[in-house]
DNA sequence: ATCCTACATTGGACTAAGTCCAAGTCAAGA
DNA sequence: TCTTGACTTGGACTTAGTCCAATGTAGGAT
């Protein structure tokens, strides 16, 4: 985490109470957060944090490749700190638990040219979708 | 698209004629409206056809699987009106266009087991980013 | 250590997209 | 042609997010 912090200093960030607490809660493994729950876990720690601080500050995070915005189902984004290896999503349909996957090969591959229609591709979004074991049993 | 009225009074549906514009305007390939645009191209044959009734009638047409609900972007939904052949979405990231396209193999297929994590796996959602030639060249 | 100021934060108003509901309308079967 | 339950309407409401003028403060300059 605090690596994040002296990646966001060295680019010339100013290093505000609000902005730590928004990059400690967007910490760990499989973190799908919303804004507004983003914005619940900071004011957790930092009560007064507006949420319009929250907005900007996962705006910038997302400029610079710190963040990554999902938007699995048409509701409330997601943002997600794992940037380092690219991955895709595994989405439960019933209850939104989001899973980080690796799939095997290139899925830009799977697309034959005269099916581009000339676009350049940067990269293709994959969503695996799917019933978690939990719902299952319920 | 008389062929999907004809499926629509099958199931027993009233054939109103708010609803025989909306299928009306969701008619061709590559369409990929907003609910507001529906609204829109709909208003322009029938003006007095509320925002709500566009929003159910498009609700129920994505419930009995005649229209996929398609969100690219995070910001309001499409609806695709192709979904006699499973297809992807190829955007782009200037000027938001779409197309549909069908790339080879079985995304799931990539899928390791161990990556799947318990889950019933239904279907992969794949969309292909890039830049299309007008966007290329302006 | 303190001062400055450009950058950051605040909170409230505003917009966009979508949902909900009570009252009125009408398609289609009897 | 009548009846009735399904459909539509429009306006209020909710959710997610943006914008902005006023205020606060991190960190370089002194």
């Amino acid at each position: 985490m605090s690596d994040l912090l002296d990646r966001l200093r060295d680019r010339g960030w100013r290093l505000t109470a609000q902005r730590r607490v928004v990059a400690e809660v967007l910490d760990g493994d499989h973190v799908h957060y919303t804004a507004d729950e983003v914005h619940a876990r900071a004011a957790g720690r930092l009560p007064e944090i507006a949420r319009a601080t929250v907005y900007n500050t996962l705006s910038e995070l997302v400029a610079i490749g710190e963040v990554r915005e999902v938007s699995t189902d048409g509701r409330a984004k997601r943002y997600d700190p794992n940037t380092r290896h690219t991955h895709q999503h595994l989405v439960c349909e019933k209850c939104g638990t989001i899973r980080d996957v690796h799939p095997q090969g290139d899925p830009v591959a799977a697309l034959p040219e005269a099916e581009r229609y000339g676009f350049a591709i940067q990269d293709a979004v994959v969503t695996y979708r799917g019933t978690c074991p939990d719902c299952a049993r319920g």
